[in-house]
DNA sequence: CTAATTCAGGATATCATTATCCAGAATTAA
DNA sequence: TTAATTCTGGATAATGATATCCTGAATTAG
């Protein structure tokens, strides 16, 4: 879901990893301390995106994820649909949950519903990865050895006191 | 949220009271019937809505809900908002899920998504309960005494061979 | 080759949403 | 008044999303 917290963190870790211009690619450690993701779950996102194929994994020492799209093609479209299950998403099914819902056989919602959906696609497929991590850029201070979201934007996150935070 | 069961059903059995012409209310296990939403979520979902004063409660025989106001004037915003935490609500906060998210201090998403939950906000203003409710009325048929919905109707909503089901 | 690093993915824990159940209060019919 | 009907609201169960943990495989440095 668009809306859910997966997307959230997906949408942030990209974000960052669109930051590096650098090859090497970043540990989910890394990618934890920079964006404030559970750790645990910055690893499955990860899983899933690579299988989508918007990040590539590499084992061993120096290894990690990096973006394998340019983050100027990336758009937050593909990205939610590589963590949505298409079947359950509310862009691509009835708001009413309705088993069927066409124009012959309209939901409630129908005509109004088929619209919006349609344009939130069309700005989801606007936007890319690029562009979003512009807007967020500034968060990251990446002088430091163990850099970390300055407290102003922990503020903003919300977060930096959360449970399993190892730094 | 918009996009959870709860509001579907809700709005779905809203729409049931408005086909209702007569002033007499409706009883849970009656909406349960007609529309097929799980009889005790109907109860808990009626509770909320009684104490947003969108529908009245009467205890005893011949008690039930009905409406309490004008179906015509019942926007899907005004049902959404009641069922929702607002505080929650991805229509009146961040997408991103930021503690803070203003102009000033954006997320990523910031200038995408406030136009596009504004856009929603308008259209969930627009839709009323009765208009909703025309789509739906034809699904319904109030001939017989313990009237239910049509198998063709079953199969729209997905539903009818659920658990729970009295009859 | 060995040890260290890092991902892969299954198992499990926690939490919110969804769904059910039940005892009690209110109301009504008779 | 009594019994039946219906809502009220708390307790509980089931399910799905979120989060953590751990073992094993891949990779690399030395």
């Amino acid at each position: 879901m668009i809306y859910s917290k997966t997307c959230q963190y997906a949408i942030r870790a990209l974000n960052y990893l669109a930051t590096l211009e650098t090859k090497k690619p970043a540990t989910v450690g890394e990618v934890h301390a920079k964006t404030g993701v559970p750790q645990a779950y910055v690893a499955k996102i990860f899983q899933c995106l690579t299988r989508a194929k918007i990040v590539a994994s590499k084992s061993g020492p120096n290894g990690g994820y990096a973006l394998r799209v340019d983050p100027a093609k990336l758009t937050l479209l593909r990205v939610v649909d590589a963590l949505d299950d298409v079947s359950e998403s509310p862009l691509s099914n009835c708001v009413m949950g309705q088993a069927e819902c066409s124009d012959r056989n309209p939901c409630c919602l129908h005509t109004v519903w088929v619209k919006a959906a349609a344009e939130m696609k069309k700005k989801l497929a606007k936007v890319t990865i690029l562009e979003a991590g512009k807007a967020t850029a500034r968060a990251y201070r990446s002088e430091t050895g163990r850099t970390v979201l300055s407290r102003r934007m922990q503020k903003v996150f919300g977060y930096g006191t959360a449970k399993g935070d190892r730094e």
